[in-house]
DNA sequence: ACAGCTGTTCGT
DNA sequence: ACGAACAGCTGT
């Protein structure tokens, strides 16, 4: 704070002194942090209109006079000077752009800047791989959506933004005050506004994430390691669970996964680190929370959204949930006992049953936990707050806990009488629990004594050392033993030939900001990137079409007619929003597109499409020596097709990027690849086609999926036939 | 409190 | 490819 009493405009404008929103004539804006004071509030004013240009506010001016430096700014009086010295030599640099002026000036005052190079980490060093690469850079994002979401009122990107049924965005608070002014029509298009949307208007959450991502992307390289806001970012996610048309109930209990955010492959072992969390680069953080068990699968944590252990019989478990499922449990926090799956009759459509009804035995789930604890693996472990016996259970939603080791298990009778697997879990994370105000995390433990171990049976003790054990030297807990490689990874890629993984790899390093931004731009119905969006009243995005379609046929007045008697006056129709259920019959009678967000849209798409044409070039240039390597090399009929397949898929590539150029490969080959396609003669042709498809996004399978979407519409049509005639 | 729904993964 | 298992979730 200051070291007067004067305060400056606090974020929406409002005078933190009088409380009050003073009109733009008379706020006052700082030379040097450029933020707006109120004039009338100053204890001293500028007296000339050539000191009010080089007005600067209290906290500045004191940093200089330094009688008592504002502790969160700096430390010392020097440190001030300094720091006064460093934002003017920003503000008179005329090279830079008032945006870059902004950026540097935050990375100043956010106390990071000093420590900017040694704190960036990969994260940092990738954004600006990116930026550099050209096509696809935050900032040119940035520019791209500040040049289409602007609010017409403030000229800034809308931190609230809110729609109109006319398809324009506005800030919030704008679209408040000038309704608050009484005016009822759009101020773009002069449409009318609904009374719903000028009484409650809706945030359009959509736009708000594709904002705040292109602004992280700015800032990342500013503000260093970002804070987890946890609760924040849940709920305002991207891709949330979603319900599919078969479900009969709606909400998450019969909800699909929505992504997986993080990078490592399902069967990964131990704590989830920085690098395989592109979305955030901070990895999976003990004592993250999420709202359900869904969430928790999408970062990684626990991936089963339904069973507690997440484990394979022949290669070990990578994690647990403790939920509350099996009485037996024992929760102590540092170290827990835990039940094995099975023993329960889930015959018919149960999920769930709490009575046992035979033996559990060390097989299965409950085998795999028996690995990790032969091996010595860390094993992650979420706690539900459906434990209620525990007092280490979160108040809400899933806790990521750290990483547990499986010490020893065994056999016993549960207190339903029929056998249960256990196990003990004892703590060994170099974070520190979420329940300790400890700052350091665990350290070698002894055991607990167990009692129930007397009456135990197939009791399993570790043999050999543990593959994760603390380092004395270090100081924290590692790999002793290298980790087990993933199996799951290893079936993804193209044994024989790197070339099919290595472009998959290329293409998760570059997913760009603008990639990620498509992703936000999704329809809600068919979960691809919208297609002449729309933005319901209720602040839900969709493609014209779908959300056409799905009310195809229904008219908006219902007649009442009743025969022989008087007709009964006509009904509305309810049409309920396929995201939330309010009505949005009124607003379907005329629904206009986003064209701000559908522009933006296209020149993602275009950004995007260019920076993957760009890829596969660079690609097949440098797999050009590879190819003969392997040719040479490896006789194998795979591999060689796969080769010539990766040849004429750049040659078409080439050809569409630029028409112009003569290529030099006849058709034929095109018609080739497309033959081999069709039929079903090599599976990992088909499937790097696919792949490839998807980056081209080019005119042969944009007409294909416009030919299936029609016969969706119209079944019976042209458009099915066309369908037979190809499979058949 | 409970019926009843169905997505994901494991193992055959 | 298929069925069984699974410590969830919501509306009544």
């Amino acid at each position: 704070m200051a070291h007067n009493n004067d305060l400056p405009c606090d974020g929406d404008g409002r005078c933190m002194t009088c409380k009050i929103n003073p009109p733009e004539e008379e706020k006052i804006t700082c030379k040097t942090c450029v933020t707006p004071w109120h004039l009338d509030c100053l204890s001293s004013r500028p007296q000339t209109l050539a000191d009010a240009a080089q007005w600067e506010c209290p906290d500045c001016s004191s940093l200089v006079c330094s009688n008592a430096p504002p502790s969160a700014v700096a430390s010392g009086s020097e440190q001030a000077d300094s720091l006064v010295a460093a934002i003017r030599a920003i503000e008179s640099d005329a090279s830079l752009s008032d945006q870059e002026k902004a950026r540097r000036r935050q990375q100043l005052l956010s106390g990071s800047g000093n420590d900017d190079d040694a704190d960036g980490g990969g994260k940092l060093s990738d954004e600006k791989k990116e930026v550099a690469g050209g096509g696809g850079g935050g900032n040119d994002v940035l520019k791209l959506l500040s040049g289409s979401f602007n609010c017409s009122f403030c000229m800034q990107l809308p931190e609230r933004p809110v729609t109109t049924p006319c398809g324009h965005n506005f800030c919030l608070k704008c679209f408040e005050k000038w309704v608050g002014q009484g005016k009822r029509t759009c101020a773009i298009c002069r449409t009318a506004i609904p009374h719903k949307m000028a009484s409650q208007p809706r945030i359009n959450a959509s736009l708000v994430i594709a904002i705040r991502m292109a602004k992280m992307t700015r800032s990342n390289a500013a503000s260093g390691p970002l804070k987890p806001y946890y609760s924040v970012l849940n709920q305002n996610k991207p891709d949330k669970a979603y319900t599919t048309e078969r479900a009969k109930k709606t909400g998450k209990a019969n909800a699909c996964s929505g992504k997986i955010f993080v990078t490592v492959p399902p069967d990964h072992f131990g704590p989830i680190p920085a690098e395989n969390d592109p979305e955030r680069g901070m990895g999976v953080l003990v004592g993250e929370n999420w709202e359900d068990r869904l969430e928790c699968r999408q970062w990684g944590a626990h991936l089963p959204h339904v069973a507690g252990i997440c484990g394979q019989s022949d290669y070990g478990a990578q994690s647990v949930a403790l939920s509350g499922g099996y009485e037996d449990d024992e929760d102590h926090g540092e170290w827990f006992l835990y039940t094995g799956s099975g023993g329960r009759d889930l015959s018919g459509n149960k999920r769930t049953n709490k009575t046992q009804s035979f033996d559990q035995k060390f097989d299965k789930s409950n085998e795999a936990l028996r690995v990790s604890c032969k091996m010595g693996y860390p094993v992650r472990v979420v706690r539900s707050h459906k434990e209620k016996r525990s007092a280490y259970a979160p108040e809400k939603g899933v806790r990521y806990d750290g990483v547990y080791r499986i010490e020893k298990c065994w056999r016993k009778p549960g207190i339903q009488g029929y056998k249960v697997c256990r196990y003990l879990f004892v703590r060994c994370d170099n974070d520190p629990a979420p329940w300790t105000s400890d700052e350091n995390g665990d350290r070698p433990r002894p055991l607990p004594t167990i009692k129930e171990l007397k009456e135990a049976s197939d009791v399993t003790e570790r043999k050999g050392p543990p593959s994760w054990d603390y380092n004395e030297e270090k100081a924290c807990w590692l790999w002793k033993v290298p980790p087990p490689e993933s199996r799951k990874q290893a079936d993804r890629r193209d044994v024989g030939d790197g070339t099919q993984t290595r472009i998959v790899r290329r293409k998760t390093q570059m997913m760009s900001v603008s990639e990620r931004l498509l992703k936000e731009f999704c329809c809600l119905i068919c979960h691809k990137v919208m297609n002449l969006p729309l933005t319901t009243p209720c602040a839900h995005n969709f493609c014209k079409s779908c959300l056409q379609d799905t009310f195809a046929g229904q008219t908006f007045i219902k007649e009442r007619n009743c025969e022989g008697r008087r007709t009964l006056r006509a009904q509305k129709n309810i049409m309920k929003c396929p995201s939330c259920s309010n009505d949005i019959s009124e607003y379907l009678q005329n629904p206009q597109v986003n064209r701000e967000l559908m522009s933006v849209i296209e020149s993602l798409q275009s950004q995007t499409k260019e920076m993957e044409e760009n890829a596969v070039l660079e690609e097949e240039m440098l797999n050009e020596d590879e190819k003969n390597d392997v040719i040479q090399e490896d006789k194998n009929e795979k591999s060689e097709t796969e080769v010539k397949d990766v040849c004429s898929e750049a040659n078409e590539d080439v050809k569409e990027t630029d028409e112009n150029q003569v290529i030099a490969k006849p058709s034929p080959k095109a018609n080739k690849k497309r033959k081999a396609v069709g039929g079903t003669e090599n599976a990992p042709n088909k499937k790097l086609h696919e792949e490839t498809n998807v980056m081209m996004d080019g005119d042969i399978n944009g007409s294909e999926n416009q030919t299936i979407k029609s016969s969706n519409v119209n079944p019976g049509l042209a458009g099915s036939e066309d369908l037979k005639v190809a499979s058949a």
